[in-house]
RNA sequence: GGCCCCAUCGUCUAAUGGUUAGGACAUCAGGUUUUCAUCCUGGUAACAGGGGUUCAAUUCCCCUUGGGGUCACCA
């Protein structure tokens, strides 16, 4: 049996991280088992169709690696299809007219509520008359077509959670055609997967209490029964199913920010099972390679920021120098500075260790560019007085100058001339360094002094230990 | 509320009818260090509760509790 896996989002206008998942866990089970991945796009819904929405879909799965086979289908350019297959349910007696306004449904759902009652259609349309229905369709009033549930129960296996049984006086008349003449999902999900040979249908958990009418359907029209794999939900902090009032949920927030497409996938595809006891971090080959249906988890997960931003940085940190300063180029452009290009290959290279996203690499740029204003007190080490720290600043400020321009391109030389220094004098450390660390940073916290000066050359070092000096009075 | 699903450290997870219940993030404490970050070492921390089944249950079954999902002419 060759492994048909798709995706079928609405086109909301960006990809929810639940909805990476997802697609992530269709796409490796298909690659893995030599199958088809397809995109659809489930856009019968009038009412909220979000113009560019399918293309900035598209967009996103391949930054993220994961570009469909096949597709986009457009339900909405299928409406065809579904009208056939309820025209045969409707000919068999599985479906029917509705002509209930909504008003009419509105207020027996409200009768229904206040009666403590099961909410579902009372099916006053079902014991219309032949003639009637053809009169009124004659007339042009507005209508739905309903699938008729029959009775008795339904059981379905779920590849994660196993069998789940299902009393079908739960399942409502659900409207299959609705008045706009456009399918709901429940009806087109089926046409189309069965229409598509759809062999694994990997979805959000929120779906499981609606496969009985899938599965009615299924048998009605005669299809071969998919597999069904639930996945788990992905919850906010307090355990709500994920959501937008909680942070973000768009893939695209996430990539703007700075996360890379492979930390995503790597931490998505951890939200549910890991296939190994003792690593997180797993290549997308590998993920391929050892995903499994079987593994997944029952129960939800909480999507944790922390770990997401740990993961980040750890992707981060496995980017040569180039590649970072490749992959934060978009972060660059929006500050609109320009920025030396050997400048910035040294502050990569110093704080490439300190980043969280590309975003940080961005905002440290922009701050060494900047003139610094600060608080002197800085400049005083915890065991030493401003006297001392001037001295030193005064002394080292001989030393830079007399120091080659060539040698500010070698930290391990600058080092060994402050060092010196040091040494010299028979100084502590934290007298020099401290000071002088403070001076070319402006900070209480920043890389070390050497760093500094490499990253700064002599000239603007110069000037901000000057500055330094100035302070200090 | 009806129905359905779920339950291992704070979080993500691993494993097992007999283990000191493992790893990771976070956290705490130390080391390296002028500070920060990185790195290294170590610590705190979990089988929701109650009944069974069994020589033995975290593991199998039942109940309770707790959490979640779903009840549209939205997907």
């Amino acid at each position: 049996m060759n492994v048909v896996t798709r995706f079928a989002p609405s086109p909301t206008g960006y990809l929810h991280v639940g909805g990476l998942r997802t697609a992530l866990y269709s796409y490796l089970y298909a690659k893995q088992q030599n199958g088809t991945f397809i995109l659809r796009i489930e856009d019968t819904d009038q009412a909220r169709l979000v113009p560019g929405a399918v293309d900035a879909l598209i967009a996103t799965l391949k930054t993220m690696g994961l570009p469909p086979d096949k597709g986009p289908y457009i339900q909405s350019e299928r409406l065809e299809l579904y009208r056939e297959h309820v025209q045969r349910l409707l000919d068999k007696g599985d479906a029917y007219y509705c002509f209930c306004t909504k008003e009419r449904l509105t207020a027996l759902r409200e009768e229904q509520q206040a009666m403590k009652s099961p909410m579902k259609y009372d099916r006053t349309c079902l014991h219309l008359s032949k003639d009637e229905i053809a009169s009124k369709i004659a007339a042009n009033e507005p209508h739905v077509v309903r699938l008729l549930v029959p009775e008795g129960k339904t059981t379905f296996t779920d590849e994660i959670r196993g069998e789940i049984t299902i009393d079908n006086k739960e399942v409502d008349d659900q409207v299959l055609l609705k008045t706009d003449g456009f399918p709901t999902y429940h009806l087109a999900v089926v046409v189309d997967d069965n229409d598509m040979s759809v062999t694994h249908i990997i979805r959000g958990d929120e779906w499981i209490s609606s496969v009985p009418k899938h599965v009615i359907l299924y048998n009605m029209f005669g299809f071969t029964l998919p597999k069904f794999a639930h996945l788990p939900l992905i919850l906010n902090p307090d355990k709500s199913k994920l959501s937008k009032r909680q942070g973000d949920v768009a893939v695209e927030d996430y990539l703007a920010k700075g996360y890379l497409p492979e930390t995503l996938t790597n931490f998505v595809a951890l939200l549910g099972f890991n296939p190994t006891a003792d690593r997180e971090i797993y290549s997308f080959d590998e993920l391929v390679q050892l995903f499994d249906l079987s593994k997944i988890n029952k129960s939800g997960a909480v999507f944790d920021h922390a770990k997401l931003d740990w993961m980040n940085g750890m992707y981060l940190r496995t980017k040569s120098t180039p590649e970072l300063i490749a992959l934060a180029k978009p972060f660059f452009e929006k500050s609109q500075v320009s920025i030396d290009p050997s400048f910035l290959e040294r502050i990569c290279e110093i704080e490439k260790d300190r980043l969280v996203t590309l975003q940080d690499l961005a905002d440290r740029a922009l701050e060494y560019l900047q003139s610094i204003e600060f608080d002197p007190a800085i400049l005083v080490w915890k065991k030493a007085d401003a006297t001392d720290a001037k001295m030193h600043l005064v002394a080292l400020r001989q030393v830079l100058e007399k120091t080659p321009d060539d040698m500010f391109t070698d930290r391990i030389l600058l080092e060994a001339a402050v060092k010196k220094y040091i040494e010299e004098g028979s100084y502590q450390n934290g007298n020099v360094l401290w000071p002088l660390r403070a001076a070319l940073s402006g900070k209480e916290k920043s890389p070390n002094p050497f760093e500094l000066l490499w990253i700064f050359g002599k000239q603007e070092s110069l000037k901000r230990i000057d500055h330094a000096v100035s302070l200090l009075k």
